[in-house]
RNA sequence: GGCCCCAUCGUCUAGCGGUUAGGAUCCAUGGUUUUCAUCCAUGUUACCGGAGUUCGAGUCUCCGUGGGGUCACCA
C-alpha cells in the first residue's frame, strides 16, 4: 500500500508551498487507495507553538485535505528516539563525541581557512582514551566516508553523491539528549510505514544523511520525490517573508478552496493541456511522474481567473453562505437569485463580490465627479424625472424585464438612445458609470428605492 | 567556494528525433453589452549559447553561461 505524509514544523502559518507538497502527497495517496498521514515536527521547543499547529490544521480543514489516522507529534515520541539512539550506541554504529561547540567552531574555521570543506574530523569515532569531564557529549552516527550514495528520485531521476563530498559523522542527538531532524525523520517515516516521501527539493541534500540512518537501523528506504521549489518574483525560494503566502489569507481575500487547489496543482504539474481540475479529477489524474523538474515562479494572475471560474460555477445558495463572513446577509432577500446570478459573472473574489452587493443594496453616498460631468449634461434631469413618472404609474414591478420595458418605452417615446437615460440613471442609482444592468439593479432594490435614488440625484447633483 | 538540481512565450505549461513549436493566463484589438465586467473572435510574444551525434535536434551527448538549492548541537 502506498503511504505518503506531510510533515511540517509548526513555526508559523501553513504557506502556499507547503500546501502544494501536501496536496501532491494527498493526491498520490488517494489515487492509489493508500494513506496520507500528518506528522507535526515539533522537536525544537524554542521555535514551535501550539497556535501554529492549530493554524496548519485549520488550513487543511478549509481546503478539505483530510489526513488518515491520528496526527503524529514528534514531541510525544521521545522514548522511541531514545531507544533507537541507544540501539545504535550499543551496536557501535553511533558514538559519543565530546567536542565542545567552541572547539567545533574552531575546527570549522581552520578548515575554511585552508579552503577545505568544513566537516567533523572523526576524532571521537573510535576513541578509547580518557573522556573529557564537564562536557555533555553529543551523539554522532558513523557515516560512510567513501563510496557513492544514489537516490532514485521519482522526479529528478538518479542523483549520485560521493560520500566524501557530503557526509561526515553527523550529530543525531544534541548535548541535551534531544534527537536531531535527519535522525527522527528517518525513524518516523519508517515506523509510520511511509512508502513515498514527496517533499520540497530543498531536502534533496538531506536525503543521503537520512539514508545513512535508514541503513544503520535496517529500515527500508522509501521512494523519494523531490518537488521543485516555488520561487518568488525575484527568483528565490518562496518563504514566509514573501507576503500573501499564508493559506488562510486566501480565504480572507475571498478565494474558494477549489480554486486555490486547482491553481496549486497546476504549479509544477500538468496533465496535457487541461487547466480545470475538480477535486475528484485531481485525485484521479495526478501522478508525480508528471511533475516538472524546474522551479516555478509564484504569480497569482491565473488564480484570479480560476477563482472567477469557480465563483461562476457556484450555486447561489453556496455563494450566499460564503458571503456572510463579509457582512452580507442575503438568505432572506427576495431578489437574491437575480442579484447573485448577475454578480457571479462579474466577481473575481468573494471580497469583490461582497463590495458589489453593497454598492447595489445601499444608496450611493457620493457621486463620482467624472461620471456626473459626463452623464448629467443637457436635459438629463428632465429625462430622469420623466422616467420616475413612468415607474410611478406601473404596478407589479418585479423582474428586470419589467424595468427594461419601462426604459424602452421612454426611449421610444422620446426618440432618444438608451445612453441618454442609461448614463444619468446609472449615476443616480450607483453613483458611478460602471456596474450591472440597470434593469437588474432596479429589480433588486425595488421600485420605491429606485425612485428615491433618482429623486435624490435630481435634487442633490449640481450641474 | 564545494556538492547537487534546473533551463520552451512576461507567467503557468504541452512537446518525449521529423510539428507552420500547441494550450492557458496576462496584454492588445474587434464583436456582444445603454456602461463596466462576463462571453466570443483575432493578434503580439518562447526553445540560454556553442560544439558534437544524426539524413534530420527544443528533444540525445559534452562544454560553457545563467538561475536555484544546500552545506547547523533549525526543521
Amino acid at each position: 500500500m502506498i503511504v505518503t505524509r506531510f510533515a511540517p514544523s509548526p513555526t508559523g502559518y501553513l504557506h502556499i508551498g507547503g500546501l502544494r507538497t501536501a496536496l501532491f502527497s494527498y493526491l498520490w495517496a488517494r489515487k492509489n487507495g493508500g494513506k496520507f498521514l500528518l506528522r507535526i515536527e515539533d522537536t525544537d521547543e524554542s521555535r514551535n507553538s501550539e497556535a501554529a499547529t492549530q493554524a496548519i490544521i485549520e488550513a487543511f480543514a478549509w481546503v478539505g485535505l483530510e489526513h488518515d489516522g491520528d496526527i503524529t507529534y514528534q514531541s510525544q515520541r521521545k522514548e522511541v528516539y531514545a531507544q533507537y539512539l541507544q540501539q545504535l550506541l550499543d551496536e557501535g554504529k553511533a558514538y559519543y563525541c565530546y567536542l565542545s561547540k567552541e572547539e567545533l567552531a574552531a575546527l570549522r574555521e581552520q578548515q575554511m581557512a585552508a579552503k577545505e570543506r568544513p566537516r567533523y574530523d572523526g576524532r571521537y569515532r573510535d576513541f578509547d582514551g580518557e573522556v573529557p569531564r564537564d562536557i555533555d557529549p553529543v551523539i554522532r552516527i558513523k557515516a560512510p566516508l567513501s563510496g557513492t550514495m544514489v537516490i532514485d528520485d521519482g522526479i529528478k531521476g538518479e542523483v549520485v553523491f560521493q560520500a566524501e563530498d557530503i557526509l561526515d559523522d553527523f550529530i543525531i542527538a544534541r548535548a541535551d539528549g534531544t534527537p536531531t531532524y535527519n535522525f527522527v525523520v528517518a525513524i518516523d517515516d519508517a515506523l509510520m510505514g511511509v512508502t513515498e516521501v514527496i517533499r520540497g527539493d530543498d531536502h534533496l541534500s538531506n536525503t543521503p544523511k537520512q539514508m545513512v540512518v535508514y541503513e544503520a537501523l535496517g529500515f527500508d528506504v522509501p521512494k523519494f520525490y523531490h518537488v521543485p521549489m516555488i520561487h518568488n518574483q525575484s527568483g528565490k525560494k518562496l518563504s514566509k517573508r514573501d507576503g500573501a503566502t499564508d493559506v488562510m489569507a486566501y480565504k480572507t481575500m475571498g478565494y474558494l478552496p477549489e480554486a486555490l487547489l486547482n491553481f496549486l496543482v497546476r504549479l509544477g504539474w500538468s496533465h496535457g493541456d487541461q487547466e480545470i481540475f475538480s477535486f475528484d479529477e485531481m485525485c484521479d489524474l495526478f501522478d508525480p511522474k508528471d511533475i516538472n523538474k524546474s522551479a516555478s515562479i509564484y504569480n497569482t494572475e491565473k488564480l484570479d481567473w480560476l477563482n472567477a471560474h469557480y465563483i461562476k460555477n457556484s450555486s447561489n445558495t453556496e455563494l450566499a453562505t460564503l458571503l456572510e463572513p463579509y457582512g452580507i446577509t442575503l438568505v432572506s432577500h427576495d431578489k437574491k437569485e437575480i442579484l447573485l446570478d448577475v454578480l457571479k459573472e462579474r466577481a473575481k473574489t468573494l471580497e469583490e463580490m461582497a463590495a458589489m452587493v453593497n454598492e447595489i443594496i445601499s444608496a450611493p453616498k457620493t457621486y463620482d465627479a467624472k461620471a456626473v460631468k459626463k452623464a448629467f449634461k443637457g436635459d438629463a434631469k428632465a429625462i430622469l424625472e420623466d422616467f420616475t413618472m413612468k415607474l410611478q404609474v406601473r404596478d407589479d414591478m418585479h423582474l428586470p424585464s419589467d424595468y427594461h420595458e419601462a426604459m424602452e418605452e421612454l426611449v421610444n417615446e422620446k426618440g432618444i438612445g438608451f445612453g441618454k437615460i442609461g448614463q444619468p440613471l446609472r449615476v443616480a442609482l450607483l453613483g458611478k458609470l460602471s456596474g450591472p444592468g440597470l434593469d437588474t439593479v432596479m429589480a433588486v432594490i425595488g421600485k420605491d428605492e429606485s425612485i428615491r435614488r433618482i429623486s435624490n440625484a435630481v435634487t442633490g447633483i449640481e450641474i
